[in-house]
DNA sequence: AATGAATGAGGTTTCATTCAT
DNA sequence: CATGAATGAAACCTCATTCAT
């Protein structure tokens, strides 16, 4: 019957539009990490989604337009998971592993999007519509500042740390590796995140 | 006789005064730092410079020639002193220490080329201009991997160590520390080295 | 049947409904007014009129000929006033209060076309495809000037009159009003005519 | 004498930039005038002034400063003239004697501009860079209106008059004059002025 | 050394139009 | 009849680069 096709996937029916959208935007994510955003031309976009550049402008408003819809989506995602851990309730060492797992899980679904925050994040945090970037970066260096803190305050963390040169490596360290990540690869983001850890952790030198 | 000035140094006829040239390439380099090789026109780096864009061709062949020497001169003072920590035969662990230490001082004196280095190296390592860069990475590497292999195998780093990773993390740290390293602040070069070096090598975490 | 319906007026199937067709002619003659010809895309038309910018092609060959049926429609109920005016044999000073009447009473009813015409037929007349503008304008300037010479040869009209210069001011005057009229306001088109015409033919100043 | 040359020409030196501006500005009015703004292209007008589309960016920032400077400067020249009438202290029929015939005389002297005015300042009022357009406009209406109904205050003007619509038949009927103006033609504008004149404040037809 | 002006290639974006569904 | 998606031409604009002065 033909009232069988319609309603065999109701599930579908929802989300019709996004379904070509979500596939440019992954391709345009693709070519901005790889050859950054300014370098990218519309063109390459389309070369590489198998349209003519104009077209893409069916789809979006601009360039620019692509980007932030790149950006905010994955901070969107990202923001879920980092809530998620912070309102566990858990001690500052387990926060910070349930963290960084959390991020390189992140850099595991959504390398192209992280790699361009990384190289870009701090131009674009400037322009108005991307005052977002600068929102989440303050959140962000809250949640690991504070609970570097309540580490130290605790007895967890060493008394002597600077917290402050702390974030700022381990914030690096761990973005950072967007950019040599290859989903798929020898090593799953847990155990990624592992290795790092027990390295910000425990220190690469054997103990005496 | 105005002669007698040429014949004297007839080496220095072709490039007459590099003072002008320098000061141009650092105003260059920090354009380029702030926002990007892509992004920043060459008439960004004449106003800043205070002349006209097309005056820069005086002094330069081309944008590309003024990043390929700031790139280069970089380079150039990095390797110098790396290679005299290298030969100076030390223990796998002093001679992290004194890369790291090394390598924070660059930051310290070529942050603008640094940051550039981390932004737009991936990008320019492909151009046959800048195969230097590839040469250099790899050099990197493999002093870097090679002091912590050392190490694992003389017992002085943990023999659970991956150092590929180990090695990806401690690099990126490094650098990244440009993005936000600015000279006269807090610390100084040797003051980030060694808390950077203390938490890597003995982690964050208190002893039991 | 649903065949009964298409067999019962063989001769109206091929251009079914002009009901729509004026529909929509009405809302793209509004925004051509209100935005100039070259300025309004087909997506403005299409979403004024309810619908996507494509689905005008189902209706009209392209946006040209859109331009094309609202001033030749126009054209065509203007002469047929005219026309009529001129048939009717009256003296010149009747003759001109007629046409300017008929003028303010076409502005009444085609708003939106006579302000297209004003603004576009310049630029328009050279296209052969709206070769009609210029041959209108022809028997235009005829039908006016020719009544302002009989006019003045019969004693009826001021002798000192420039009457090229005369016909200029007159027909620019009443075709701009398109610009600012708005039907349905104070003054019918009849008043206006009237209120034009004693400036035109008597003059603003007291008489001795 | 090198400085013989110099010296020569002193009073030029006072003007050396808008040389070239001017002459783009002129090139670029007649081409708007002729084609209207929107439809007219850079290209078209880097092509009339014989340099390459790219090179007009050299001198203007864009295709609407261009626009902008010259009905700026039109309406400041205009306003100048303007002014002085106003300030004159004539009686009404003296006053729109004489702003008629400035009015010409600016058609004369900026025909162009003014059939750019005419045709494109509703359109471009609304936007806040064109804001002066609607100032402009106003200050007009005041000007003219106050001296129509000073003019049947006094008795000068008849009493019968509806001012606001004589007020905006003489308006068009002044401007429009700038579409079919040619400076050099058989009239100049002050023998304009003078047949327009008189048919506007005495009629064009015989008195009884 | 530097300026003023221009070039020419290429970038982003717009838009009338087409067409399978 | 209408939609959604795409095309392709052309528009505005940017920018590295050149060159006579």
């Amino acid at each position: 019957m033909s009232t069988a096709k319609k309603t065999a996937k109701p599930a579908a029916v929802t989300p019709p539009p996004p379904a070509r959208r979500r596939a440019l935007l992954a391709t345009a994510a693709e070519v901005f990490a790889a050859h950054g955003y300014d370098a990218t031309t519309v063109r390459r976009i389309a070369d590489e989604a198998g349209l003519l550049a104009g077209s893409l402008y069916y789809h979006f408003d601009s360039k620019e337009s692509m980007l932030d819809e790149i950006l905010s989506t994955f901070l969107g995602e990202l923001w879920a998971g980092y809530d998620a851990v912070l309102a566990a309730g858990l001690g500052p060492r387990e926060t910070i592993e349930a963290l960084v797992t959390e991020s390189f899980r992140e850099i595991d679904r959504h390398r192209p999007a992280v790699a361009i925050y990384q190289k870009e994040s701090q131009q674009l945090a400037g322009r108005p519509r991307f005052g977002y970037l600068a929102d989440s970066q303050q959140k962000f260096e809250k949640a690991w500042l504070g609970t570097l803190e309540r580490g130290v305050a605790d007895g967890v963390f060493r008394p002597d740390l600077d917290v402050r040169l702390t974030y700022r490596f381990v914030r690096d360290t761990v973005w950072v590796a967007a950019s040599w990540y290859r989903p798929g690869g020898h090593h799953g983001p847990e155990e990624i995140a592992r290795q790092y850890l027990s390295m910000v952790l425990d220190g690469i030198a054997v103990r005496d």
